[in-house]
DNA sequence: AGTAGGTCTGAACGGTCTTT
DNA sequence: AAAGACCGTTCAGACCTACT
């Protein structure tokens, strides 16, 4: 069986955007809503595609990234479990302390720099990462792929798959599009996330008795992250900077 | 107004892995 | 081995925006 056959009659070969009235992004919002509401039920992805009529594929790459963050788990082949939309901030909150742990004996370049092909989940956790990391209200895509690029693969590939984790964290809400084509604006509990990651480095750095900036600083917590975020935010620019100049 | 280039999305190809 | 599930990648084309 070839797996890209669609399900459903497709309608973009003669038909252009004008002419599909439902994007599937608010397909996805309305699978969600109704899923919300009959919590911890199983569900079949096929049955999903079908009813809803959307393709299976995308169906696939939407709950894909669902399970990644938590939102749901796989019951059996095909078939998932709900668990609710809460539990991706506090999957992203966990993954973004362990970032922060990481970034100790880690560059930037280093802690964001994916290997080849990364999984939308992957993809995500590092998207989110990266925002809290810089502590930025809004990225673009643009500036999000160059971080993330290995230097190797073909960038619109990445390209395309931050377009669809992007448009999959819009749909429950994680990230909304900014006024800015192109750009998109982090929307969680962010002041929450970096105090708790931060508790996580201090904590670390005691256990492992690592000497690290912090260590030796008598700087008060408020100014060192202050002087931190401005750091990681020269070393972002320098990358986009890079980037350019190869162009 | 015309247009070139960028953004975004749907669709499909082709492959791997798992199940029957 | 065949069928089915799953997913990375690529392409085409509609839409958007900035520039002339």
């Amino acid at each position: 069986m070839n797996a890209a056959q669609p399900l459903i009659t497709p309608g973009r070969k003669t038909k252009g955007r004008n002419n599909i009235p439902i994007k599937s992004t608010d397909v996805f919002k309305s699978i969600v809503a109704n899923l919300e509401q009959h919590k911890l039920t199983t569900f079949s992805v096929l049955h999903i595609a079908q009813s809803n009529m959307v393709q299976h594929r995308r169906v696939y790459d939407f709950f894909n990234l669902m399970t990644s963050l938590g939102v749901c788990k796989v019951a059996s082949k095909g078939n998932l479990e709900w668990i609710g939309i809460d539990k991706a901030e506090t999957s992203i909150s966990d993954f973004y302390d362990e970032l922060e742990v990481h970034a100790l004996s880690s560059n930037f370049s280093l802690t964001f720099n994916l290997v080849s092909s990364p999984s939308l989940g992957n993809l995500a956790y590092h998207v989110i990462g990266l925002f809290l990391y810089l502590n930025m209200e809004t990225l673009s895509l643009k500036q999000i792929s160059r971080v993330f690029h290995d230097g190797k693969s073909d960038i619109r590939s990445l390209e395309r798959r931050l377009y669809l984790v992007l448009s999959f964290l819009e749909v429950i809400n994680l990230i909304k599009r900014s006024v800015q084509v192109g750009h998109y604006t982090l929307h969680v509990n962010r002041e929450f996330m970096i105090k708790k990651a931060w508790e996580k480095r201090k904590e670390a750095i005691k256990i492992s008795n690592l000497v690290s900036i912090e260590s030796l600083l008598s700087h008060s917590d408020k100014a060192l992250i202050h002087d931190a975020y401005k750091y990681r935010q020269r070393c972002f620019f320098e990358v986009m900077y890079k980037y350019f100049l190869n162009k």
